[in-house]
DNA sequence: CTGTATCCTTAGGGATACTG
DNA sequence: CAGTATCCCTAAGGATACAG
């Protein structure tokens, strides 16, 4: 895609994040508690190697993530949203809100979604708190996976 | 994009509206009021009429969008949202005020921006309004274009 | 005005092998 | 474990001509 093809809100949003694995990264960073290369490589759409490896660098330049040594082991590196990132979260949730109602694949949405719906507010709390918590959080999510 | 990679919610939703163009084309639709063939191809992202007829076709087939004849000329076509395309309003509000938040060319978020802000819902609502009525409403927006 | 029909180009993605 | 490096491929997009 050509770059910077107007200053509107909606295309910019599109350049930073509008190809099909960002919001899905982020989704596994959020959602899932993932933290490491080898944990978002597990994603259910089997990302490939040098795929993720691009997004992530494209999501670093971007400034939605961040990448930081692990504090317990030197050779493993912890990926993060950052605040840039963190804020992407209530558009994440209207989309996927979206397509629980309208997907017909998706007949029972799973517990996270329940969540988003009753309580974003405090999903979105968590997440951070989860996200600036060092040291490396297992994967919790049920859904998408 | 292979289709169907999960059934994720965050992903159908990507399948649906993730391309470079179906978002800024629902933009068109809701903010700018436009309706015709002709008003969507004035974007200023200059979308190529090949472009724009197959999107228009993908969005009626995932049923965001419906086709009508014009009650005033039976020649014109006119596009709309339907409830399911409505229903983006949210997130593409939600991912709108994000962009204008930290794009650094965004420096002064336009009137609409504005009142997405401050009063999301009465914009909604006279988004419907304008969607429900028939007859072809002049463009009206000022931003992004 | 509302599109089709072509032709062409390219970025993005997929598979796989390999490396420190 | 956390990536690079290649090679390949195709869907998506762009330009333009034309048609009902």
């Amino acid at each position: 895609m050509k770059k910077n093809r107007s200053h509107c809100p909606v295309n910019y949003a599109l350049e930073v994040f509008g190809d099909k694995w960002t919001l899905l990264i982020i989704r596994d960073l959020a959602l899932f508690n993932k933290r490491t290369y080898g944990e978002l490589r597990k994603s259910r759409e089997k990302i490939a190697t040098n795929i993720l490896a691009a997004r992530l660098r494209s999501m670093e330049q971007e400034g939605i993530i961040a990448k930081e040594i692990s504090p317990e082991d030197n050779k493993v590196y912890l990926y993060r949203l950052t605040t840039k990132g963190l804020d992407l979260l209530p558009a994440l949730f209207e989309i996927a809100l979206w397509s629980t109602k309208y997907d017909p694949e998706t007949a029972a949405p799973p517990g996270i979604i329940e969540r988003i719906k009753e309580e974003p507010a405090a999903v979105i709390n968590e997440i951070i708190a989860a996200t600036k918590s060092t040291g490396n959080l297992s994967c919790k999510g049920e859904d998408c996976q």
